[in-house]
DNA sequence: TGAGCGTAGTTTTTT
DNA sequence: ACTACGCTCA
């Protein structure tokens, strides 16, 4: 595998060989406004690029433009995305509209291209050139220890509340020192501040850094360090961003401080597919180039290649609900094609029966499986589809879930390679201290902390020291020191052998491997096989470093393509990707939009929710099929829940109801009766949500009562359980919500299906 | 050190 | 309903 960021100097890249007078047929073929894209290569550029409009053909074909006009070489551009799949597609196929692999040039992820920034001044951050990355799972871990140390009761704020605001203020560039009063004194009773501050100073001391790190000490190296930043500009000429709607504050200014001198800024993005808000996206980055970049031209592709018309108007209706918008006006050429089919069903069962059978139909009319895909809110719902599917014989993957790198096998594995390449590295060096068992438990371990600790110094060092002094027993002591030796010496071996035989080496020698092949479980073969794959993907790396350099920032989920099957996977992850045929089930209130949405976030989450329900829609080629469910499981309860009001939203000359409606009404009918009972009542209070539900003319076979609530009754003071809230009682009604006092909880609003009379 | 038990949490995910 | 965790006790 190559290592994406092998680079030359610019001076030595050579010049493209094609003359800039040579006829530009690579831009055939593009619309006008595609082309305009293309060709505004000076200055600051926002192309705003509707689902579906050949946004990535921009993207490429533009970089190539630039390099076969010869207005820079391969050195002097910068092509940032968020993901490292999106980075190397455009790899490839710059690479191939040039007919040869473009080398030298800086495209890659925000994080892989900051790292390397730093990587070459690491000094002025206070970090060493080979400073660990650590991953999510890392920081938690360090972030209990600190709690450790400074007796915060973990029961109140657990380590992860920690990580996450500590990770908040970094997406905004806030160092410690940068945090405001007010929000230092506010974030978790003011000691989010203080373990911010301990965090920072333990990762120097261990010569690491976090994903949020590599963006905000890169941002502190260009404001600190002039000279270096001046590099860098006269270095990039051209500058180009994709997904521009999930920039950070962080990624924003690193951007900025890049693109200041001449400002060939070409930002590409979408403020309508802006769904990760909640991991620190900035939709106002987007919705503001304009007037960070003053005479910015402004390119809006909304000719659609991918969805036929009632696809994109049900998507458009629904989106328009939305304000704060740059708006576009999606429109194409094709054919009319099929309304989107909505359709309501019993419960989540009977949905993926219902669906799961569509799927098969089609595959029986001879559509490939791998057309098709399930995009489900959650990922828990996939659970029922996988069922049905493995019932039915049908092939299917679920994308998402946990990756290779992420199991605990594989993540020792690395561990012991990481103390290897750096002796600091305190939080590998527990991982495995005893793993395989040692006799290192944790008494021994506390000893050496302490010292550590009270020395300022790694654990490494700690025992180094401590072998000198009666601090520890002598048996762990020999043990410690046993451990250490063996370290030094596979730090000599990876001097003459390649890390995939280092692996090997230390994986037989540690007894690591040996551990797994004693133990019984059903899973322990299947790690042995996981490790000799590491191994095998090792072996395409020359040096120990440029593996973990991978391993953090670039590794990621092998999907074995080839066989034909059919795709289930999250909203989220689907954004990106078209399927001929796209289902989008649990189209509820609560679950879609979800309920924490709205209570955490209001109305801007409820704006994200339907995004990404655009972000849904516009999947599809030819066919959307909607559903909902009367009943679903939420933690482990039966819950009716309504329709959501997205099923609403969906312009009604777009959509039909699917005509297997009659299937579910045996289902309906003994809800029916419930139904008569509780709309006799409907004027004691039930509220909007259900007048809504039952003045929704063109749907009225699809609403259904929610049968928790169904015996009535629901007035101030009455006394109700929620599931995740406990008891509690009825202050207020509001719509379709309930203002609930609990018990433990104190005051919520609650949506009425969720609570439970008692 | 490890099994057994009780409690809390259960949206989305990259790097 | 299910899981993951942290704690207790043998």
């Amino acid at each position: 595998m190559n290592d994406p960021f092998e680079l030359t100097d610019p001076s030595e890249d050579p010049r493209p060989t094609t003359p800039a007078e040579r006829p530009a047929v690579y831009l055939d073929g593009l619309n006008e406004s595609q082309r305009e894209a293309v060709e505004a290569t000076e200055g600051p550029v926002l192309v705003l690029a509707g689902a579906g409009t050949g946004k990535t053909r921009v993207l490429t074909t533009r970089l190539a433009h630039i390099l076969l006009q010869g207005r820079a070489r391969p050195g002097e551009i910068l092509a940032v995305t968020f993901t490292n799949k999106a980075a190397r597609e455009m790899q490839e196929r710059v690479g191939h509209m040039l007919g040869t692999p473009v080398e030298g040039w800086w495209v890659g992820t925000f994080h892989a291209l900051a790292a390397r920034i730093l990587r070459r001044h690491a000094e002025a951050v206070g970090l060493k050139p080979n400073f660990t990355i650590l991953d999510t799972d890392d920081q938690v871990r360090l972030i209990k220890q600190i709690l450790a140390a400074r007796d915060i009761d973990t029961k109140r704020f657990p380590p992860r509340t920690f990580s996450a605001v500590i990770q908040r203020w970094k997406d905004r560039s806030l160092g410690p020192e940068k945090v405001s009063q007010g929000e230092a004194v506010e974030a978790l009773d003011g000691t989010a501040i203080d373990v911010y501050k301990d965090y920072q100073s333990e990762l120097l001391r261990q010569n690491a850094a976090d994903f949020g790190d590599l963006l905000m000490l890169c941002v502190d190296l260009f404001q600190s360090q002039p000279d270096i930043l001046k590099s860098y500009q006269r270095r990039f000429r051209y500058v180009l961003v994709d997904e521009y709607q999930d920039t950070n504050v962080a990624q924003y200014l690193w951007l900025r401080l890049l693109a200041q001198g001449h400002q060939n800024i070409c930002c590409v993005g979408d403020d309508d597919q802006s769904i990760y808000s909640w991991r620190g996206a900035e939709v106002g980055n987007i919705l503001r180039f304009e007037k960070d970049f003053p005479g910015a031209k402004v390119v809006r592709l909304e000719r659609n290649y991918r969805s036929t018309p009632h696809i994109l108007g049900a998507a458009s209706g629904l989106i328009a609900n939305n304000e704060g918008r740059l708006g576009k006006t999606l429109w194409t050429d094709l054919n009319e094609g099929e309304k989107v089919r909505v359709h309501g069903v019993w419960d989540s069962t009977e949905e993926a029966r219902w669906i799961v059978d569509d799927m098969e139909a089609r595959q029986m009319r001879g559509e490939s499986l791998a057309t098709m895909a399930v995009l489900v809110r959650t990922s828990a719902q996939t659970r029922e589809f996988e069922e049905r599917l493995i019932t039915l014989g049908i092939a299917y993957q679920v994308i998402g879930g946990l990756r290779f790198y992420e199991r605990q096998e594989i993540r020792d594995a690395v561990a012991y390679l990481r103390v290897i390449a750096q002796p600091d590295d305190d939080l590998a060096f527990q991982r495995i201290a005893n793993v395989p068992k040692r006799g290192l438990g944790d008494a021994s371990m506390q000893t050496v902390h302490m010292h550590a600790r009270a020395r300022g110094i790694s654990l490494s060092l700690a025992i180094r020291e401590l072998t000198t002094t009666d601090e520890l027993k002598s048996r762990p002591k020999k043990l410690f020191t046993d451990l250490l030796n063996e370290f030094d010496r596979w730090r000599v071996e990876a001097h003459d052998h390649s890390p995939a035989e280092l692996m090997d080496i230390v994986l037989d020698e540690s007894g690591y491997t040996e551990m797994w092949k004693l133990d019984k479980s059903i899973d322990a073969p299947g790690r042995i096989e996981n490790l000799k794959e590491l191994v095998v993907g090792l072996s395409a790396f020359d040096t120990l470093t440029s593996f973990l350099e991978h391993i953090s920032l670039v590794m990621e989920n092998e999907q074995n393509k080839g066989t034909d099957k059919v795709t289930l996977m999250t909203l989220h992850g689907a954004k990106g990707l078209e399927f001929d045929t796209v289902y989008l089930p649990g189209w509820e209130e609560g679950l879609f939009p979800h309920q924490r949405a709205l209570d955490e976030t209001g109305t801007n989450g409820l704006e994200e929710e339907r995004r990404l329900a655009y972000v849904g829609l516009t999947r599809a080629r030819k066919c959307a099929t909607v559903t909902f469910a009367a009943n679903r499981r939420i933690y482990g309860q039966w819950q009716s829940s309504l329709p959501s009001r997205f099923v609403d939203e969906l312009p009604a000359g777009h959509i039909e109801r699917a005509g297997e409606l009659g299937l579910s009404r045996g289902g309906f009918a003994e809800d029916q009766a419930v139904f008569g009972k509780v709309s006799g009542k409907a004027s004691e209070g039930y509220g909007a949500g259900w007048k809504r539900a039952q003045n929704r003319k063109p749907q009225d076979d699809l609403v259904f009562a929610p049968a928790r609530v169904s015996s009535g009754g629901l007035e101030v003071g009455q006394r109700i359980f929620h599931q995740k809230f406990g008891y509690g009682s009825i202050q207020g009604l509001d719509g379709d919500k309930l203002d609930i006092k609990f018990e433990k909880a104190g005051m919520k609003k609650v949506m009425v299906s969720f609570v439970e009379k008692v």
